[in-house]
DNA sequence: TAGATTGTTAATCGATTAACAATC
DNA sequence: TAGATTGTTAATCGATTAACAATC
């Protein structure tokens, strides 16, 4: 039961999980060993009160007049997010971004392990990326009904996404890693999905670059 | 002057734009030319509130008893992002990731030009990504100095991103697109950074899928 | 005009910050 | 013990939702 206190983790605080994850597993590898809430704000740029808030959505993890041991801290919020039992994924999409994904994420780290690859376009199939032999979209339904893979990563584009989403939750996936612009969460229930949308990050990016500009120029 | 209300609009606003202006770009191709913000909410799965109080922090755009025209509020949701006055952009990293996102994002329909593209592997060094020939690290400084880009997509490491920053911020860059773990916000003022970080996703992801799996079988 | 829907103010809700007693 | 720092409650702040008068 990874969940001992209250019963719902507000989805702002299961956003901050990885990033503190990231940091104490930095610190532990630089051989820091304990660490208080007041230092930890510091360096992440965060307050002491929300990481204690934060973490007491969990259990008490500290010991008082002391602080948190740096490792054993970091272990307990891996373990918040599951990235001790690796869940199958499967990949769908052996394109540029698709194998940029495959090659450059470590899914293992993130509490997933990619069992396979595939893709519609006869030019990639057979061809190796990370170990896996890309297989065609009609493997699919066999590969999933053999393995039981749960999740999916979206490397495709919308049409094929959106042709694909009832088909897969069929076959049993029920959560999403989504590069495509097709609105999984909107269309179906009881999944899960997160949505990764570099484009909408840019644009974000092209306001706050101006808005900037703006106010340097007006100081 | 694009922000001709408040004075200060917020980041979750901010963040919703660009997805406001995907939406009212696919309906305006769907040859849908009004909506009203009831209508647009249940597609958008948002409240017509929360649609009517974000648009307003920018200006009336709808007409009472009528609706908004999609096409023309489109326009100006793309004019507050500032996505027509493409801003030189420069990639650092040409790698998997690096190749992936010059290849497969529109930098032009987010408001960028993509003006260069540089890595310091002497293996890329002179490969052709989208037209844009790589260029070795060593010619970075010239290059700013010359064309003047204020923007940079890291596509490196940590080590290197955090290496190279001070020499970016000192040549002029002020923006980033940032895919590296480096924390840029942290150590420098007065840069805008948007951070990408697919390993921090894929970790939620396995929150939720877990939490998902938890709460279908207490069912 | 009557109906619809905005723009905007007020009410609610949730998230962050501050404060402090508990305790190592 | 005294000092430090947590866990936790209370206060504040901001964001979302509801309500409604303005108006097309």
């Amino acid at each position: 039961m990874p969940q001992n206190k209250k019963n719902a983790v507000s989805q702002s605080v299961i956003n901050r999980l990885p990033r503190y994850h990231r940091y104490l597993s930095d610190l532990s590898q630089s051989g820091v060993s304990k660490i208080s809430s007041k230092e930890l704000a510091e360096i992440m740029n965060l307050t002491a009160s929300q990481i204690r808030q934060d973490l007491n959505c969990f259990g008490g993890f500290g010991q008082q007049g002391y602080g948190y041991n740096v490792s054993a801290l970091r272990d307990e919020i891996g373990s918040i997010l599951g990235l001790e039992d690796l869940k199958p994924i499967i990949q769908i999409g052996a394109g540029n971004l698709g194998k940029a994904i495959a090659t450059h994420i470590s899914f293992s780290s993130s509490g997933f392990n990619l069992i396979g690859i595939f893709d519609a376009d006869e030019e990639l199939i057979g061809r190796d990326i990370k170990g896996h032999k890309v297989r065609h979209f009609q493997e699919l339904k066999d590969f999933c009904m053999e393995h039981n893979p749960r999740s999916a990563c979206l490397c495709i584009p919308r049409e094929a996404a959106q042709k694909l989403a009832p088909y897969l939750i069929e076959w049993g996936i029920r959560s999403f890693l989504n590069f495509s612009h097709y609105d999984i969460a909107n269309h179906f229930e009881n999944v899960a999905v997160e949505n990764v949308h570099i484009g909408d990050t840019l644009k974000t990016l092209s306001y706050t670059t101006n808005a900037l500009s703006d106010k340097m120029s007006h100081e």
